[in-house]
Parts: C-alpha cells; structure tokens; sequence
DNA sequence: GTTTATGCAAATTCTTTGCAATACT
DNA sequence: AGTATTGCAAAGAATTTGCATAAAC
C-alpha cells in the first residue's frame, strides 16, 4: 500500500514493514488497540520491543493518540492531520460494556462546558461506557 | 479520628491502622492518587501489596474510584454514597499540566451528548487537561 | 556511507497470588 | 474463638534499556 508509505513519509518517518503492518492493523480494525492487541494481531513477524517502540514513535509524530478506560491503556489513529506540534484534541471515546472494543465517535464533538473561575482547559477527553449498536 | 471509623464501618470494612492511613491520606490531599503516591505518603509503614489490596477493597466497596489520564491510573474519594451496589456515575476530572495534580469537579456534571443510533450509554467520564486556579 | 530501526538479552517496574502469622470483632 | 487482614516471598506481567546487527535513505 502506498497510502502507507506516504503516512509514514507525511510525518518523518522511514518506511519499515513493521510500522507497515502496525499502521495498517490500525486502518483495518478500525477501533482502538493496545499493545497485545497488536502483539496479538502481528502474529510472531515482530518483536515485543519492537512494536512498543513503533507504538511510542506513533504518538511523538502524532499519528495515533492515546486511549484509556478501566482496563488500561490502548491507541488509535488520529482523525486527520495531527503531527508533533499540533494535536486534535477533543476526543470521545465509547468503550463497549458487551464486546470490549472502544472506538472513537469523531463525528460527535464535546458540548462546551462552564469550568469554575480560573481553570484554563486546553483539551477533552470523554469516555462513555454502555452498550454499542452491534451488541445492542 | 473516629470519622475514619466511621466512613470504615458504614461499608462494613474493619479498622485496621493502613486502612485508616490510607482513607485519611485521600481526604488530606483532597486530589487524585495514584498507588506510588500512596506508598510515598505512607512511608515504610506498609507493605506495597497491602496498600494494593486496600485500594482493591476501597474500589470494591464504593470508598474510591478510578481515575485515569494520558499518565496512568489514580484514585480518587467517592463524592457522597457510594457503596458496593451503587456508584456515582459522572465524573469530571481535571489534570494541570503544571502541576500534575488530578482533581474531581463534583460541583459540576457533564451535559447530555446525543449519541448515535443504537449506542446505550451508561456512565460518563469526562477528563479535562488544563492549567488549574493554583498555576494559573 | 551514514543514519535509523530492529532483535535479542537482560534489567526494571508494576501487579498478583499463596500462605503462615497477626490483628480485629 | 472465629474471621478477616497483613507481611513476606515469590511468581507473573508489563515496560524499558543497551548494544550489536540489519535495513532504509
């Protein structure tokens, strides 16, 4: 895939086989996964290290973001244009009570919220848990 | 402090001298806290599996809950009533980026979302980073 | 040819489990 | 006395680091 290549290319990074297959997992699945999700999905191609180092180098470049619930922590893609100095920040997330999987609603944005004098925010992050229209 | 006492009984827990510490040390530092915080605060007085297992007890009964951000996992106090079979489901957390503490903005609640089609939330956790009052 | 990424081994850190001794009611 | 909690040791996960080899540009 050539899309691959050029995501990778868009944010600095050299074209391996395993940020590859890392980065298309994440187009493929399309909900968020954590590292033994992937370990998991990668089969034995790679090592461990590896793909904790391919998952640490997405986040500084700014292609996937950060995901956590209860269980712990997962990743998934960033919508559109993130890099290493800007970032979309106004995520929510649906983490699925029945299926376990959570995604990420991009459509939806966060309905403005009235803080109490002298917090300053500067980003959102809502996760919802309940039940998802596949298991519903 | 017989309130310690008190907040121990009333989820049928009994009173043991970590179990105190470790309430008394949430309703000091009025912020979220995370298991390291906990073994810093209380020293060589406890084992570091003790206050794991206190915290997996104060969850359990409804004392604490889970908060969580981009860094890891933190506890913080249940607002009023929270026992094992009810829990407050609405949390609004805000992370200084200065400072690094976590707090619960109980004053507040989060506004409905509309949700998509065949999506059944039940409960919202809203994590809000920021700059808080003290930093600003 | 130079720079960057990978794999392997090993070190750290985090969390859980089993069991005997201790403390609580 | 009877039951729940603690501490210690040890096991098991999760994550990080160093370094030599291999791959990308």
């Amino acid at each position: 895939m050539d899309q691959l290549r050029e995501t990778l290319k868009g944010h600095q990074l050299r074209t391996t086989t395993c940020r590859e297959d890392v980065l298309s997992t994440f187009i493929n699945k399309k909900n968020a996964l954590s590292h033994g999700d992937l370990e998991g999905a990668l089969g034995e191609n790679y090592d461990r290290v590896t793909i904790y180092r391919t998952l640490k180098t997405f986040l500084e470049k700014g292609i996937i973001h950060k995901v956590l619930d209860d269980e712990g922590l997962r990743y998934a893609l960033c919508s559109h244009s993130c890099s290493e100095e800007k970032h979309q920040h106004d995520h929510i997330h649906f983490k699925c009570s029945a299926c376990g999987e959570t995604n990420c609603l991009e459509t939806l944005h966060i309905p403005s919220i009235q803080l109490p004098n002298g917090y300053q925010p500067e980003n959102f992050n809502l996760l919802i848990q309940g039940v998802c229209p596949k298991c519903n």
